[in-house]
DNA sequence: TGAAAAAACGAACGATCGTGCTATTATGAC
DNA sequence: GTCATAATAGCACGATCGTTCGTTTTTTCA
């Protein structure tokens, strides 16, 4: 899904994103960081926006493989949630467990109307889909109550993004502590218990 | 607490942090949203370290004031902690509604050590613990059961965050059922229920 | 009212930004 | 090996950034 070059400088683009935010990533940045100079990186992209773009679709495939397409080997509903959890948790400690490059976007394109904040909300609306979709699974194979998968999935993505700033931004050594209660908690909550009489 | 026209500055330059994010507010933007020559503001701060310090306490200030303070009228424990969950959600909508500027600091500093993000950490760690706070009184008064505080805020926090990204950066127009569900299931779980037979 | 103090201004600086343009180099088909 | 094509580099542009400095305006108050 990408012609080696142009991907090489996509993964580095994505962890200087979670080292030094979104916006921060200048294309003269990128372009020393990749020991390329600054016009000859520039004719990969053509501008500044397309190169946000295209970080921004590098990353969503990046993390699709990652977090949902690595928790197919685990069982439909409940055993599959979980692996996808932990991956997401684990996706930000890999390549030096920076900035989450979804979130330092969103936020910082909360306020700037365009294709970059759409394509933002089309990645991070697809995510919490996918999230979504897995916890509907975990309903159909009797597992969960049946709850509301779009509320229970705006629960579970809060308290994954709540982790994340706990453990970035505060630097909360309980963080992770923190999180594994509360996702024991959401899932005894949804778990369905007549199964278990 | 703000010696009048040095706060005016201050409380434009808010305004301004919710629709164009934290770093992208430049000292010549906010000179002109003022209506002052940028050398002129620049005086107020002598460096842009002090006036993004300046904003976090004055926007500190004004949150402890509109969401923490504006809630003591209400009765300790339950009902002052709705009160103060409502004020915070609504803090967003006031003056025109943009992004939350502790959000927005905090996500664009996460990887910038410094004076500033750790003014950041500082303010975010008081608010999340004036909340933990709040619900350490509702098991002293009874309404809630002998939870853990710093948990249970760890996971309202997560959910005051997700229904800013919901509303926010996604632009869901369930997100403010998607949270009034979850606090209510929040509220539920920790209720303290032997007060009910 | 007039002098002292504070505030605001205008102009300029070096740096960096995104983005064109032209030249050079590397690649691959014939 | 030649030649078209693509990739990269070099250089310059206008704009904006934070910051400094000297001057002018405004405020303060004895």
């Amino acid at each position: 899904m990408s012609n080696s070059k142009t991907g090489d400088i996509l993964d580095t683009a994505l962890n200087l994103v979670r080292n030094i935010g979104f916006e921060s990533l200048s294309i003269s940045s990128l372009a020393s960081e990749v020991g390329m100079s600054k016009s000859g990186l520039f004719a990969h992209f053509n501008s500044k926006e397309k190169m946000h773009l295209m970080i921004l679709d590098h990353g969503a495939y990046k993390f699709g493989e990652d977090v949902f397409r690595k928790s197919l080997t685990e069982k439909r509903g409940l055993p599959r949630l979980k692996k996808i959890v932990f991956n997401w948790i684990n996706w930000y400690k890999k390549n030096g467990g920076g900035t989450c490059p979804f979130l330092a976007a969103a936020v910082e394109y909360d306020a700037k109307p365009g294709l970059v904040k759409e394509r933002i909300q089309f990645h991070t609306n697809t995510l919490i889909n996918s999230l979504a979709k897995s916890i509907s699974l975990c309903i159909e194979e009797g597992h969960f109550k049946n709850i509301n998968d779009e509320q229970a999935a705006f629960e579970l993505y809060s308290l994954i993004i709540g982790h994340l700033i706990y453990l970035r931004t505060l630097n909360r050594d309980n963080s992770h502590e923190l999180f594994e209660n509360a996702f024991e908690s959401f899932i005894n909550k949804n778990m369905n218990k007549s199964r278990n009489l």
